[in-house]
DNA sequence: CACTTGACCTGTCCGC
DNA sequence: TGCGGACAGGTCAAGT
């Protein structure tokens, strides 16, 4: 499910709406989905006031004024989704920029199928996923001082949150193995070509899907960037030009810009903070497209497994 | 060591 | 309509 845009546009939904807010009262399912001692929980986060909300790779970063960061992977299907009163869940009361920018997806939305098809609804912004709160996918219930809750539903049960000292976020396995942020100003495409090398024979998808090559990128922006790229997912590395390089650079940064600017690719479960569905897919050109018109040359998507995931290229634009 | 596959879970969809 | 199997956006452990 979220991939480095939807989790930053969850980072970003929650910068707006948790910073500053007191925990008063947390309630959490099993212990994988929260593996902490209550003890901890009682000490580091009742009580603590949200600073900060950080992200790195896939994980969400929420620093409390304890010191202490409550460390958060979404997975496949992770939500997290604040509520201040259950009516906020209704498209009833928009702010006035959130229904200028509705209704700039919304005609953006209608202009921008390419196969003729009126695409509209499945990846419309407005439409909220989640209904009343908790439901039965919840799995952490944050209650905030001022009567507000933060959710983490979690349909699949692959995610997971941890409370940890802020100081030790860095030293987790997975941080110091995680490559660097695809869309840092200061990352080029040299370094990006450079990264690959550790992977000279594994195919390209697979390589892109790795986190220790570059952090961020899932299935669906993998699909996307190599399409841009016009490069076979089951290429190997050793074989990818370092023109093609650059170019998979170009088009996996514009891609992934452009899904942030979207608000995310909403298949089934993804929401942003306030529990919406993201649009990109709406914009996609291969991913869940099998059996339409290549945008580029009109030739039929397909769809098969590569690096054991459901695949999708032109096989016209894209070959081996 | 490098790389690939299966497991972790639940829900949904598709074919019989 | 019911049932079994395949599949789903991520990551890690175990296997080759």
């Amino acid at each position: 499910m979220p991939e480095l845009p939807e989790v930053e546009t969850v980072r970003r939904g929650l910068h707006e709406l948790i910073i500053g807010r007191k925990v008063k009262a947390v309630e959490h399912d099993t212990p994988k989905g929260f593996p902490n001692a209550a003890a901890d929980v009682e000490e580091f986060l009742i009580g603590a006031k949200i600073t900060n909300v950080r992200r790195r790779a896939k994980v969400l970063l929420i620093d409390l004024s304890t010191d202490y960061t409550l460390v958060i992977h979404l997975k496949m299907t992770g939500q997290m989704v604040f509520v201040s009163h259950p009516s906020d869940l209704s498209s009833a009361d928009l702010t006035p920029l959130e229904r200028e920018r509705t209704a700039r997806e919304a005609e953006e939305t209608i202009g921008g199928g390419d196969d003729g098809e009126l695409r509209f609804g499945a990846g419309h912004p407005n439409e909220s996923l989640v209904g009343e709160l908790p439901d039965k996918s919840t799995r952490v219930t944050m209650t905030f001082e001022d009567g507000s809750h933060l959710y983490f539903n979690d349909q699949r049960k692959f995610g997971w949150m941890k409370l940890m000292p802020t100081l030790e976020v860095p030293n987790i396995d997975f941080m110091k193995k995680v490559g660097p942020e695809p869309l840092d100003a200061e990352f080029t495409a040299a370094e990006f070509a450079e990264r690959f090398k550790r992977r000279p024979k594994t195919s390209i998808k697979a390589a892109l899907l790795d986190q220790t090559v570059v952090a961020g990128v899932g299935n669906i922006y993998a699909d996307e960037s190599l399409w841009g790229a016009k490069i076979h997912p089951e290429r190997l590395v050793n074989t990818i030009s370092s023109e093609e390089f650059e170019k998979l650079y170009e088009e996996l940064r514009a891609v992934m810009n452009l899904a942030i600017e979207k608000g995310g690719s909403t298949d089934k479960n993804y929401v942003n903070a306030e529990g919406k569905r993201g649009s990109y897919l709406t914009f996609a050109r291969v991913f869940r497209r099998e059996g339409k018109p290549c945008p580029r040359c009109g030739t039929t998507i397909i769809k098969f497994k590569a690096a054991g995931r459901g695949t999708h290229i032109c096989p016209h634009c894209q070959v081996k």
